[in-house]
DNA sequence: CGTCTATTTGAATGTACTCAAAAGCGGTGG
DNA sequence: CCACCGCTTTTGAGTACATTCAAATAGACG
């Protein structure tokens, strides 16, 4: 079933009867998006957070030079959003792209909102998941500010084996922060050297 | 009133009655440390979150080579802690000190797990703290990805006026992530240049 | 005052970027 | 099934932004 696998994603951090199970899934709504759809494009308000359950998205953002950075990945069993948008109700500063033919489940906002009244465990359960974003995001802060560029890489090899091999190279080079020529080059000198 | 500033901060997401608010109270432990007192040092477990309420903190990581990096100021109306070592129970990875003799209320996380279950609007609370620290630490991510160190530095002095003209440059620097020597260049280049 | 740390200045260097062009690769239509 | 088109990746030359190391100067605190 399409929801087996959001339901382990939450029962990792909250206990449901069924109940609750029912509920929730009702609020969720399935769409699919083809290879490079956009989710969600820059300036439009984000009104839902996207939960993977087959495929991969990501995210990214363009700046004034027109240069593209991506924010994150979202492969299955991942949420995606841009929180500040969604949050704030103001325009989104991302872009949210299907990198590959992908399923999501979508939660608004309004009816996450819902959930948390009527649910009270679902407001327990986002605040692990994004405390464990929040841990993630200031290691990666962390990481861009310490790291040289080919140790940022290794490190993204060893954290997400399965994206190094099913991302476009100039997508990888950006989330490290480097441009795509320069990850070329780094990448023919580090299998060289080994 | 010591507290007031916390009950205030608590107060613009969510609302206590004055049970509630002598309950939080009773979990917190005030604390006073002296400049330069470290309040978590790196490879101890960080075991509270720490409210300030006078003063100035900031948390800084140690990489491979000997250098610094501040990932983050804490003056008063702020929260900090290694979220990663509160979290897990792990070795924290930060260093946290005082910047001037300062003021804080520690609640450690054993104290926070009952609050949550005593009163579950507190669930909501930092759920909404950590939301808002998600969407800075993201915005963060991207402006290091984008912008130039000349950019990045205005852009600290437009979010943290008070912060500009109370902690050393080299913390700064740092913050932004340049050396404090190119951090002094760039300084005197931009106050020639107008 | 004197000491210690922070800041400034300078010269040499390195890491990563830009621009340009060639090569590779995948999908699509004839 | 092959040829072509568009996009990704590679390669190279020149450059820029920021670093390192060293030393001088300035500021803060006891």
């Amino acid at each position: 079933m399409d929801f087996d696998l959001i339901l382990r994603n939450v029962s990792k951090h909250i206990t449901l009867n069924s109940r609750e199970s029912d509920y929730f899934i009702s609020l969720l709504e399935p769409k699919k998006a083809v290879r490079n759809e956009f989710l969600l494009h820059e300036g439009e308000v984000c009104r839902h957070s996207a939960f993977v359950t087959h495929g991969c998205l990501y995210g990214y953002t363009v700046d004034h030079k027109g240069g593209e950075h991506v924010i994150s990945f979202a492969p299955a069993d991942w949420w995606i959003a841009d929180l500040y948008s969604v949050i704030s109700g103001k325009p989104a500063r991302m872009n949210i792209r299907a990198q590959q033919d992908s399923e999501v489940l979508l939660l608004s906002r309004t009816k996450q909102e819902e959930l948390h009244i009527r649910v009270p465990k679902f407001e327990r359960f986002f605040r692990i998941i994004i405390e464990n974003s929040l841990v993630a995001s200031q290691q990666r802060i962390i990481d861009n500010l310490s790291l040289t560029a080919e140790e940022r890489f290794r490190d993204f090899c060893r954290r997400y084996p399965t994206l190094t091999a099913s991302v476009p190279q100039k997508h990888i080079a950006s989330y490290i922060g480097i441009t795509p020529e320069f990850f070329s080059k780094m990448r023919s000198r580090m299998s060289r050297k080994r």
